[in-house]
DNA sequence: AACAAAACCAACCGCCCGCCA
DNA sequence: CTGGCGGGCGGTTGGTTTTGT
């Protein structure tokens, strides 16, 4: 009963930061006898380490090809892009960026990107997960111990600017072959929106407000790529329909197996299809590195290569249904 | 300058799954 | 069919660095 653990707790094994020697020796054998083994491995190796800590030195660290250092603008936006598809699949996020690995694009977005990403919901209930500090403005907490904080001073209000009309450019974005990145749109006009600084919160009138700048300033191109609100809502032409019909075989075996017949799962696919088309997808809203406020959302259309979170659609039903 | 708080990030932990005997 | 093993994955921890007061 019970398995094995991977690494005998009783030995005197190694552990914390890895030592130039370490790497070396770990470097060497990999290199003479291949990745894989990797609880024969430290012993091989001569390593006093689990083999789970060397697999995950090597792969995380030392095998050839890894990146280091900053991540690019464009590695932003397809972490935030994949990450509001697929969530916390890590794995499936990293083999979309090569020379990045999980682990790095999980600290990059536990302590860079999740902190400027804000999930819009059709309920603008402002929770938890909706208050954030300033990513760039490093702001003591203040929990919900303080309940009783009667001399709260009122949060400062920083000045947001609002976006543009759809440009040429962002017009022809959604035309590629990879539009799934290219739906995010920088604020630069001269329109307003208030968000506290201190805390950003967004209240259920700032997000309708948000919300209708949105469909004011939206022009309907994209054709239904995504990217804009306006043409989320639009009619799909034939073409679309087909898109959404290919894309609803990238729904799990494990989802479909909830459905009861094929007749519930047809109705799920065409509930699906039509809310898509009504309703876009949660907007991420966040502030690139400087300080420019970008929203993004997932039409799920458009010929790129995301598969759309069908499952998930249903939730969010009511999202800016007004 | 000293201290505390916050942020960063490498590493660890434990669960899960596929494979195979 | 069952259970052990190897490996992968996502969440969490804790030491270090940076920033704010």
């Amino acid at each position: 009963m019970g398995r094995k653990a991977c690494c005998d707790k009783s030995e005197t094994l190694k552990r914390g930061k890895w030592e130039v020697e370490e790497d070396e020796k770990l470097i060497n054998y990999i290199n003479a006898n291949g990745e894989g083994s990797w609880r024969s491995l430290p012993t091989n190796a001569g390593l006093k380490r689990c083999g789970k800590s060397c697999r995950l030195r090597w792969i995380n660290y030392l095998k050839s090809g890894l990146k280091r250092g900053s991540f690019t603008p464009h590695e932003d936006e397809t972490i935030v892009k994949f990450h509001n598809t697929f969530g916390n699949k890590w794995s499936l996020i990293a083999s979309n960026l090569p020379g990045r690995t999980d682990n790095e694009i999980k600290n990059y977005w536990n302590s860079h990107l999740s902190r400027r990403t804000y999930l819009f919901r059709s309920t603008a209930v402002v929770d938890s997960k909706f208050i954030k500090t300033h990513p760039t403005k490093r702001k003591k907490i203040v929990t919900n111990n303080n309940n009783n904080n009667n001399n709260e001073v009122p949060a400062k209000k920083k000045k947001i600017t609002s976006p543009p009309p759809v440009s040429d450019e962002r017009e022809s974005n959604t035309l590629h072959e990879d539009s799934s990145l290219s739906t995010c749109s920088s604020i630069n006009t001269a329109d307003e929106f208030m968000l506290d600084e201190e805390m950003m919160v967004w209240d259920e009138h700032t997000l309708m407000q948000f919300h209708n700048f949105l469909q004011d300033h939206d022009n309907g191109g994209g054709g239904g790529g995504g990217g804009d609100v306006a043409s989320s809502c639009l009619t799909p032409t034939n073409d679309e329909r087909e898109k959404v019909i290919v894309n609803n075989n990238n729904i799990s075996d494990e989802k479909l197996v909830k459905f009861e017949s094929e007749e519930e799962a047809e109705t799920t696919k065409t509930t699906t299809m039509q809310m898509q088309y009504s309703c876009p997808s949660p907007i991420v809203i966040y502030f690139d590195d400087d300080e420019q406020f970008r929203w993004d959302f997932d039409g799920g259309f458009g010929g790129d290569e995301v598969n759309y979170p069908w499952s998930e659609t249903k939730e969010e039903e009511t999202m800016f249904n007004i």
